[in-house]
DNA sequence: TAGATTGTTAATCGATTAACAATC
DNA sequence: TAGATTGTTAATCGATTAACAATC
């Protein structure tokens, strides 16, 4: 196995996987560097250079086959089996993501849901029943959970993170708009909508 | 004023937002730039670095006022007063988004929140009634509004963002997970929870 | 074969860091 | 003044691009 890909390449294979995915479905075949390029606005060497750190994934005068390099980067990224997920928080977020139906062909599944609300506690929400916060730590280590989903208020944010730490989880996807810290090897991603408005609202006007 | 900042910078703006308001919650007064970089993972140079681009923010031998660089970073992003959005999408994530109260105090503010489906139309969450999306045009124009959310399913998104831009909206946040075309001068940015959670999976076992 | 496109090297470009004089 | 921390320059590092031989 290929060592020390840079992170800003590992940031871009969920990237590639999604266009490849929109061309497979328009009845696409093969894609070339430069047809990845202009659906993604980035260069055609630049394609090419990521790629090439994984293998000859190409074919020289055709492009890249297009189911075969899904297949292969859902290897790299570990995504070709499903993870299953908890989901933290049972309001409009919680529930959203646990009802959303992306997630399957993509890699994840959400296989519990988790509040602290006993208004919230036993409620159906999709195929799932909310449970108990008390019941994170046992639920974890029965079904050996991987990845949490953190929606819940940025003030309970980072005393639920320590918890999800003690019961193992390493992978963190974060959508309270707060620092959090973990210990080093559990991984937290953050999404912030307010975030990206910012950064759109500096080209405003 | 300043010129070209790069994109790059911009998008770390928003990042050292979030963290000076954290410390100025937690009672600071000041903060040194190792004392931001430390909660930010990024080096103290590159803070001074980065800030350095808007002007002398600073104070040599205590740090910068937190309170002062606030205003000066709401001011460069053009957060100093409320925009309003809309919403397009009244399931999970557009109510969501539209019950969500972290913006206002950020610079944002959602004032409608539009779908097609007539069951969800005239629906009220929070302070808002869901309205026909064939009201969009003149809201948007009515209202002089400039940004929009779209939460709704990849395979109505591009028609959307063509009303959308019709209407003279030029920022959009995209929940959509589907690359969109826009022409030169609309910024799309993009949401994808599956996008995070496959960069997360790499690290995983 | 001719045309197309990869994989890869070397050159370029830009971002980050180290270091330190300036100064509060 | 002594201590601390900025703002900024120059050095370093790493990422992107251009170019082209290899090859399907």
């Amino acid at each position: 196995m290929v060592n020390q890909i840079p992170h800003i390449i590992i940031g871009r294979l969920p990237l590639y996987l999604r266009a490849l995915n929109r061309l497979q479905k328009d009845g696409y075949e093969y894609a070339s560097s430069r047809e990845l390029g202009k659906l993604l606005d980035l260069s055609a060497a630049q394609i090419r250079k990521d790629l090439s750190h994984f293998g000859e994934l190409g074919k020289r005068g055709k492009g890249y086959e297009i189911e075969f390099l899904i297949c292969k980067l859902n290897q790299i990224l570990n995504t070709d089996n499903i993870w299953k997920m908890i989901v933290i928080g049972a309001g409009d977020l919680g529930s959203g993501l646990t009802r959303y139906k992306g997630f399957a062909n993509r890699g994840f599944q959400v296989s519990a849901i988790f509040d602290i609300d006993p208004q919230k506690i036993g409620k159906k929400i999709g195929d799932l029943v909310v449970k108990d916060i008390r019941e994170l730590e046992k639920f974890v280590k029965t079904n050996k959970i991987q990845i949490a989903v953190l929606a819940i208020p940025a003030k309970y944010a980072q005393d639920v993170i320590d918890d999800l730490v003690d019961t193992g989880i390493t992978a963190i996807l974060n959508y309270a708009p707060i620092y959090l810290k973990a210990p080093h090897g559990v991984q937290i991603e953050h999404i912030d909508p307010a975030v990206h408005l910012q950064k759109l609202s500096y080209f405003l006007k």
